[in-house]
DNA sequence: CACCCTGTTTGATCTGTGTCAACGTCCCTG
DNA sequence: CAGGGACGTTGACACAGATCAAACAGGGTG
């Protein structure tokens, strides 16, 4: 296993590796982090298949019923909830390693859109069989439980960028987000495209997209990164940090 | 077992009722829906314990080693987040029945402070034992993911109000979801005492608590609601809900 | 009962972001 | 390589909500 993966900077889900596996590289995804070889040949055994999607398919959609969640092989998506009234939210962005469909547990039906948002291959893995063996392979179980609870972590941090934060802060806190994930995933934390329009990202954090695309002029403007479209290269991370962090006047409350 | 109990209208956590319990009525609380008499004597073995609190006074602390989990047997809470420089937010107000400390599952360490908002008592249940008993009882198991999962979908709808609603969308929608949790636990859904100040909600729905007070002071004068201090009737519901559904003019996006 | 402290209401003004509109850029397709 | 459509940028202006400020209400406590 290759060492030193930054792995705790920040909730981000988890690393992924390059190395082959039965089915699909799930050994070096979201769940398997801490098993025993012989408990992650369990593991394979509950892999339901895969699917591929191409830009713009859904995984699923709000209505759906639940029946598996989905292991990131390759790709990125977004997830999206609506109001009766037609409004929708972005509720984040997924890559590789990351899983989605924890929102569909609780009722059985899945409550949020899953969008591919290039093309993408997912790992299918029927929730059943997944509780059964978690109930049989405590590590597994254990690993489980702290993906939902990260995952509520990471939305509380979302609470804390739409409730408190700036324009600015939001999206310099995005960028070092990406950054860190790519960068996580062997990357460069520096350079990298967008999947997304700006419209999406305006969406996740709350403004709209002319606001977005200030935002980002400006911080080319003031060198902290440049933009060509979707291309991305972050020249200042310290600077970006200060604009996450130092709201420009009254702080607090 | 009472039965028509409004349990679907949103996603709350879960009503609660009158009755003894070994050790506390978690029977009657968020935890054993669904279990069989047998399933719930090894659950009451579970629990760690009670604890008293005063108003004020912290559950936990961010940082604070995670050890368990809590059940509301009574009482208010809220919990908050904060970021370095200082700014916090208010991520939920929990009540009766209702659960806290999932947060601190995924890093061992609470993320969020849980505060009382009243005088409350909660059951506290050791997560190890939680764990190690769900992997023996299916239907435990699947209830505590259910809970999980119910409570990423409950982060998705915040995210939502904050990202895409406006002010009196958000205090109406707070106050229509405050109003039917109190029904689901026996109280009136028209009448009831706010338990946190203008500034609590203010930092909840991501608005000053400025403009929470003249939310209310309109919602009075068009007859919505009558409000004096933390008293609060809802007198005209279909008109609360009207605002909440209903942007003043374009929606979408 | 007077005092104080915390929380609430209300008004006047300021400002960050939304809105509307025009134009630019890239990519895809014929 | 021309045309079209989706996406992005930029400017001018409007407005919802923040900010600043003052006054009020309630509820403990000496």
């Amino acid at each position: 296993m290759p060492a030193s993966l930054p792995s705790n900077v920040i909730p981000l889900h988890v690393p992924t590796l390059q190395s082959a596996c039965s089915q699909c590289n799930l050994r070096e995804l979201c769940l398997p982090l801490g098993l025993s070889d012989s408990e992650l040949d369990m593991l394979d055994a509950v892999i339901g298949g895969r699917r591929k999607l191409k830009r713009g398919q859904y995984l699923y959609r709000s209505g759906d019923a639940f029946e598996a969640i989905y292991a990131i092989k390759a790709g990125f998506f977004k997830t999206d909830v609506l109001t009766e009234d037609g409004r929708d939210q972005v509720t984040g962005f997924q890559m590789t390693g990351e899983v989605l469909g924890l929102d569909g547990i609780g009722t059985e039906l899945h409550t949020c859109n899953a969008v591919a948002l290039e093309d993408s291959e997912i790992c299918l893995i029927p929730f059943t069989d997944l509780e059964r063996l978690s109930s049989e392979v405590h590590t597994l179980q254990r690993h489980f439980h702290k993906m939902m609870s990260r995952e509520i972590v990471r939305d509380h941090g979302v609470m804390m960028l739409l409730g408190k934060m700036r324009a600015e802060e939001r999206l310099a806190t995005f960028l070092l987000n990406l950054s860190q994930r790519f960068m996580a995933r062997g990357y460069s934390a520096a350079e990298f495209h967008l999947r997304m329009t700006r419209e999406e990202i305006g969406s996740y954090l709350g403004l709209k997209l002319e606001t977005v695309s200030r935002a980002f002029s400006r911080f080319q403007d003031e060198g902290f990164i440049s933009v060509h479209q979707k291309h991305i290269c972050i020249l200042d991370i310290q600077g970006l940090k200060m604009i996450m962090t130092h709201p420009p006047s009254s702080s607090g409350t």
